[in-house]
RNA sequence: GGAUGGGUGGCCGAGUGGUCUAAGGCGGCAGUCUUGAAAACUGCUGUGCCCGCGACGGGCACCGGGGGUUCGAAUCCCUCCCCAUCCGCCA
């Protein structure tokens, strides 16, 4: 959430800013409770202070007459005060249901647009796209080249390529059958191959992130709902994306994201002992309410993953400079694994409720001939911090200041596993291991079974 | 699941109705001493909000959350939550 002087001081930047947000917020009338509560505050304080004198002269009047009076008089404030905190509960009710609803503000860089659509691409990967081309005559050459302005020579595939779901048939890596059976449709088992993937997947992305810094972490993949509505994710209405334990105040966790910022709710740490960079590993659910059917076929939309991510909480001047360098690891980590990708810059009317600016990589996946997104990194500035009481304390000085809180995914396993496996199929149907998971699969190349 | 104990400032910990304006310690900051450092000693040191041009100025609230009793609650009562230990079961 947003601080609420904030909000009053600088109400039209607010309510410009909701507008691009594409949220409907009335700045107007918190500004004006604000006011109230402010003015009742004051009262009720001021009665307070008359009643705690009222207290102290009790036990220093001479004659019982006397006490009686100033006991009288110390009831009837402390009945007026009453009064007023009602009337004050009630604004502060109004005012926390309007401020929990305000999005966080945004990167002056951040592309202006109400959705996805004023997405702006920013870079791309160091792994050509390759697509398939049917009118191209495939006997004349095994890889055909064409040209592409400010890019070198693509590659094409030479083969119509399948999509990771027909890859997993062939190659005997995924049960969704079984999966719906066990849990119904949106869960999956893993089996043979597509298991020892998932496991160099975590070893590489856990590689790549300790030689950085981060410590590695496995998390609760439960939370309590205090700290999924401190992270900015709602736990119960009609649209939530998280499932919830019955009969207590447990979620399933969306992402690590959740778990690790809640590693610093209501606690204040030094200034010196930021930035504080760590990598959760955490299975991820999803109800993936009001999603259906979008893109529901095979991994790209499910239940449950598993997610490498990336957290970091850090001093306000160093949030910016942390989100790209999130975003490097991620471009780091798709270019390791040699898949295709572009960096996209997220429009303000996407980014959700937390993120002040956010890039997301989308993989190229042949078998869907488009871009999806993989991972996600987000600067949160200090609207998780808030929320959580996740604050810093510079030594030497008086106060106390809320840190900023950063995510990214390093590889949410679901989604890599189909760019995987799509960009690296082969012509006979056998998938080639990106030489950076060799060392932990143990082999080369999948190969479908005899 | 059963039993018991407990939630107090950055941390540890005392405190069972009115100098709690929360003891004491640790940690931190500043100073004295010292060639320097350590030790020792002295002083300062919770959070949030409000008033004020500002202060090393004043005020209010906060002892797990909520409610109650009282002129007055960390302290008494109700209720909820959380944590720990032991036993049982179990990977």
């Amino acid at each position: 959430m947003l601080d609420r002087k904030f909000i009053v001081e600088n109400a039209e930047l607010v309510e410009r800013n909701c507008r691009h947000r594409n949220v409907a917020a009335d700045i107007g009338r918190f500004v004006e409770l604000e006011g109230r509560r402010r003015a009742r505050q004051a009262e009720m304080e001021r009665l307070n202070q008359e009643a705690n004198r009222v207290s102290k002269s009790i036990g220093e009047a001479k004659d019982p007459a006397e006490r009686d009076v100033r006991k009288n008089r110390g009831r009837a404030l402390r009945d007026e005060v009453a009064q007023i905190k009602t009337e004050l509960d009630r604004i502060e009710g109004e005012l926390a249901v309007i401020q929990s609803g305000i999005p966080n503000m945004s990167h002056p860089d951040a592309p202006v647009g109400v959705d996805d659509k004023a997405n702006l691409e920013l870079a791309r990967g160091k792994t050509p796209v390759r697509e398939f081309h049917d009118h191209l005559e495939l006997k004349q050459e095994v890889t055909v080249q064409v040209e592409r302005p400010g890019t070198a020579l693509l590659p094409q595939f030479d083969f119509r390529p399948l999509d990771h779901v027909e890859l997993a048939e062939k190659l005997d890596l995924l049960d969704f059958e079984a999966g719906a059976r066990v849990a119904g449709h949106g869960f999956y088992f893993l089996k043979n191959d597509a298991v020892r993937l998932e496991l160099a997947l975590q070893a590489y992305a856990l590689d790549v992130l300790s030689s950085e810094g981060f410590t590695p972490m496995t998390t609760p993949d439960l939370a309590r709902n205090e700290i999924l509505d401190g992270t900015g994710y709602i736990p119960r209405g009609p649209e939530t994306q998280i499932y919830s334990i019955e009969n207590s105040d447990l979620s399933l966790i969306a992402t690590a994201e959740i778990p690790l910022g809640g590693l610093l709710a209501g606690r204040i740490v030094d200034a010196d002992e930021l930035p504080v960079k760590l990598c959760g590993i955490s299975h991820c659910f999803r109800t993936e309410a009001g999603a259906a059917g979008r893109a529901t076929r095979g991994l790209y939309r499910v239940h449950q993953f598993t997610k490498v991510e990336m957290f970091a909480f850090t001093l306000p001047e160093a949030s910016d400079a942390m989100l790209e360098h999130l975003r490097g690891l991620e471009c780091r980590i798709f270019d390791g694994l040699e898949i295709p990708y572009r960096v996209v810059d997220t429009a303000t009317g996407d980014l959700g409720g937390p993120a002040y600016r956010k890039y997301d990589l989308e993989a190229w996946m042949p078998g869907r001939g488009e871009f999806g997104e993989v991972t996600s990194t987000s600067n949160c500035t200090d609207y998780q911090a808030r929320r959580l009481g996740a604050r810093y304390k510079v030594k030497g000085e008086k106060g106390t200041h809320f840190v900023h809180t950063l995510n990214g995914t390093a590889i949410a396993i679901s989604r890599a596993l189909i760019a995987v496996l799509e960009n690296h199929q082969q012509a006979d149907g056998s998938v080639a291991i990106p030489a950076a998971l060799r060392p932990w699969m143990g082999k080369d190349e999948i190969r479908p079974r005899q």
